[in-house]
DNA sequence: CAACTATTCAATTAATCTATTGAATACAAT
DNA sequence: ATTGTATTCAATAGATTAATTGAATAGTTG
């Protein structure tokens, strides 16, 4: 019966993006590139593995239909092929979260000691900053601020928290983010602005999610 | 950097997942699965595959967190662990035709040969029924058709839909549905039928997509 | 208790995947 | 044209995966 054959060849096709997606160091480019356009180098440097190695994961993920790259001067330039791969991989997190025990231990284990540091929502961070009444602070490195953030929002890379903390106002809240919500770097900077004496939250979720969501962007 | 550490195991517990869904033959389970509960040796003839390899492939989907399992009486069923497990992977069906080259092909080759069995719209479907002008044929397996169908229709399986030519009047038109855009049941039921001289169609999408578009169920 | 059934486990082989290495390409800068 | 840079390609070895086979297990039935 040949429809039992289409149906095969088709489920076949499905499996080469699950076998895309099958391997942590492609998840990671792709969450990396999921933030905006990135080059090969970077990509290699980010991730620690070699360019090499990075590039043929990257072939990958390209025929997997996940990425695309176009050129531009001596460099290569992946980025996303599409919001619906972010559906995708928003998804998988989701599952893992819901259903693998180690991940929620990994989380838990990681994260719980950090989450007194509690989140506040999108919704209620939009009508905050219209009041004038929080700093919104992206602590993401200075290139992935560039290439789109929230509105309004001043850039501080983690690094550099500790030097800028005298341009930040104490009578204002600070709402931190970062890439999204298992990036560590918004947690960090919430501790280390209260230490400092401020009043500091993370903003549940981070850019991609905030962008995804059809939220405004600057 | 125990952040990063962490970061990478969190990864690798995603990939897991990914795996999974590397392999076509654990996709046709997966799907199966979404459908109902259904037991190992169900499963390994639908697929075509031995019993034992069965088995191991639905291990790994249990592994990953996709599917769970009830002992009743002998046999062991299997089952959807989530809805957010049916959403990853309408996510990943919806990345491969999009954005898979090959996956558009398929479909444009195998379907839309068979595709002047011109679909009809669903509020059409039920104006017409309305007015008892056609017999709506639900081509689905029994169980499926009792876990909820489209008010009026009969369920006459695919497999034995030769058998119970007799009782269908070929006065009426006749319109064929089964569980998606890509489900094959349909197709072939409108083929066999027009083949005998009715007057058959196939009503566009299938039972999930009437349901989730708020349409009346029985 | 013995025979049977449905499923899982264990061992094997062939195929595929990952990371590494070093060379090849493509292009820009000089 | 030559040099230098960013990326890709090709070949390799070690690890992992899929399917097959036959045996083991758990539980039901007679």
């Amino acid at each position: 019966m040949s429809s039992n054959n289409f149906k095969q060849e088709l489920f076949t096709q499905f499996a080469r993006v699950g076998k895309a997606m099958s391997n942590g160091n492609r998840l990671e480019l792709l969450e990396f590139i999921a933030q905006g356009e990135r080059s090969v180098d970077e990509l290699a440097k980010i991730s620690g593995l070699s360019v090499a190695n990075t590039s043929q994961h990257l072939q990958q993920l390209r025929l997997a239909g996940l990425i695309n790259c176009n050129k531009r001067g001596l460099k290569v330039f992946y980025h996303i092929s599409g919001d619906d791969v972010i559906d995708l991989f928003n998804s998988l997190r989701n599952v893992a979260e819901r259903h693998l025990s180690d991940v929620q231990q990994l989380i838990s284990t990681y994260l719980t000691v950090k989450d007194d540091l509690e989140p506040i929502p999108a919704t209620e961070l939009l009508d905050r900053a219209r009041d004038g009444l929080v700093t919104v602070l992206d602590v993401r490195p200075s290139e992935e601020y560039q290439s789109g953030h929230v509105p309004g929002a001043i850039n501080i890379p983690l690094s550099q928290l500790e030097k800028h903390l005298g341009s930040l106002d104490k009578a204002h809240d600070i709402v931190a983010y970062c890439r999204g919500p298992h990036c560590v770097l918004a947690f960090d900077a919430v501790e280390k602005l209260r230490d400092k004496g401020f009043t500091a939250h993370r903003l549940e979720d981070g850019f991609p999610e905030w962008k995804s969501a059809g939220l405004p962007v600057e």
